[in-house]
Formats: C-alpha cells, structure tokens, sequence
DNA sequence: AGTCGCGCCTGGCGGC
DNA sequence: TGCCGCCAGGCGCGAC
C-alpha cells in the first residue's frame, strides 16, 4: 500500500529507534514473500549495529557495517516497534530482536514486500535502474520532458513507473495530475514542457504535505506505533470516482488504466 | 524498445 | 448466513 510518504513516514518512525542498537535476534516465520528473504540474513546481521535507517524510492534500509538489510513493504506491509509483550497477529512475519529488547516487526497480510541482505556495499540488481527521487532537483519538468518525448503510454501510468521517477503510486498520481490539470488518458509524449513543469511543481507538493501528515491511512498503513496517517481527508479525487468535483462540481470520472482504478474531472483536467 | 496484462497473496465488502 | 467475484498504497516479467 504505501507509497512514497508512507515509506518515509514509516523510515522517520523507527529510525529514532534503531540508531546505536544492535540486533540481538532476527526471527523469520515465514520466508516466502514477493521474493524469498535471502537466507543468510538472520545471520548475516546479527550482533550488527544499526548506523542509519535509509530510503530509496520505496525502499527502506537498515545499514549496519557489515552490509545493508533492504526491506520494500509492497501492499500491504508495515513495520512497527514493539515490546516483546505484545501478542503476535497473523501476517507477522519477521522480528528483528534489538539489544533493549524492542522488537521491529514486519507485517505483511498479502506478502508483497520483500526482504534482502545486501552484503558489504553491494547493490541490488532491483535498485540499479530507478529513476530520480522526485522531491530532488534531478525530477524537473525538463527531466520529464525529455524522457516522455516519443512515448505514447498514458502520463498517469508513466508517473506510476519507477524506472522512471520512484515513489509515486496510484494515491499521489491521481492527486498530482488532477492539482496540474492534465487529463490522467494523455500520451506522455504529447504532454508539453509547459505543462510537465506544473506536473513536477504538483508531484512535490502532494508528496510533501502528504510527508507531513504522516502518511495515508486507507486501511492497513499504521505508523510505527500503529496510529494512522492524516493525508485522506486532503485527497481531492482518489475514492471520490461519482462525487462532485471540488473545482468546477463536476461529476469525477472513474476509469480503469493499466489495471489501476483513475479518478479524474473531464473538466479540470485536459 | 515500448507497451500491455498477468500474477504473486490475503482480506474486506457488496450482491445475490 | 454463505458463497462469489471484485477490489485494494506495488511491480517484475513474459508476450507481443
């Protein structure tokens, strides 16, 4: 489920926890998700202090001297500080046992995410093609525009791709492109520089704000300390498919593209 | 090379 | 109440 804010919620939530502590114990109760978790990790990472809690794109990672664990929370993954006292759900399918005894849990009802050991300073080949973070000056209308031209997929599934910019996911395309006005269907070839710079301006500001309040809570994205995030009630076109928009109140349109429910206004956006 | 659609999973909801 | 189909913050991969 989450998206970029989602993950950098989640990183700024358990960083304060981790910095300095060391890992005591991993504990994996189911190993088969997206991908399986490597197989050394448990080992690998054990008696390891956490030096930094790191985000790319929508990958997060504990980084530690002897190599990185690299974690990507999928649907709908989440990861959570808890004392060893609380009681184990379903879906809880790693602890990292800390030297305090805090344990971080990963939870992930639909096992989409992925765990991985990096050793060293090793890369992963998931990482190798990403694109710009898109609150960087690297994501820029010119950027875009020069990636887009030839390009006949839909703007809104080109926003979505995150070999070509990452972190943005259903929510904040919808969002941006409806703040920008561009109609969600447009070949991202045919979109102009013009238009990709108030686009760029849009994607920054929602994944800003969004930051800010801490995340979306459409169902299951818990913080760290399992409250929600507030960014819902400021979404303007995401689950709103029939209801009036709230520019012109117009009737928002509900489509399906690339396999991925879009909401938009006819009118706002062109 | 670009584009499209499938499939990995579980759970919740609406309709019958 | 149940059962069934559909939907869900992602995304890599194989088929054209």
């Amino acid at each position: 489920m989450p998206e970029l804010p989602e993950v950098e919620t989640t990183r700024k939530g358990i960083e304060p926890h981790l910095l300095g502590q060391k890992v005591r114990l991993v504990l994996v109760r189911q190993d088969q998700l997206r991908w399986p978790i490597s197989a050394g990790l448990g080992q690998a990472v054990t008696g390891q202090m956490i030096d930094a809690v790191e985000r790319r794109g929508k990958y997060l990672f504990l980084v530690t001297a002897a190599g990185r664990v690299m974690i990507h929370l999928g649907m709908s993954g989440s990861l959570r500080i808890q004392s060893p006292s609380a009681p184990l759900k379903t879906h809880d399918h790693v602890d990292f046992v800390l030297a305090n005894e805090q344990i971080l849990r990963f939870h992930d009802p639909r096992r989409f995410g992925s765990i991985f050991w990096l050793p060293g300073e090793s890369d992963h080949s998931l990482l190798r093609s990403l694109g710009p973070e898109p609150l960087t000056t690297a994501f820029s209308a010119a950027y875009l525009f020069g990636v887009s031209r030839g390009k006949s997929v839909a703007v809104k599934n080109f926003l979505m791709n995150s070999h070509i910019v990452v972190g943005v996911g259903n929510i904040y395309a919808n969002e941006s492109l409806y703040l920008a006005g561009i109609r969600p269907e447009k070949p991202a070839g045919k979109v102009s520089l013009a238009r990709y710079a108030r686009l760029v301006d849009r994607v920054k500001e929602v994944l800003a704000s969004a930051i800010e309040a801490g995340g979306t809570t459409l169902r299951d994205f818990v913080h760290e300390d399992g409250s929600p995030g507030y960014f819902k009630q400021s979404l303007h076109v995401y689950g709103r498919g029939g209801e009036a928009c709230l520019g012109c109140a117009g009737i928002l349109k509900e489509v399906r593209l690339g396999q991925r429910t879009t909401v938009f206004c006819s009118r706002c956006q062109r």
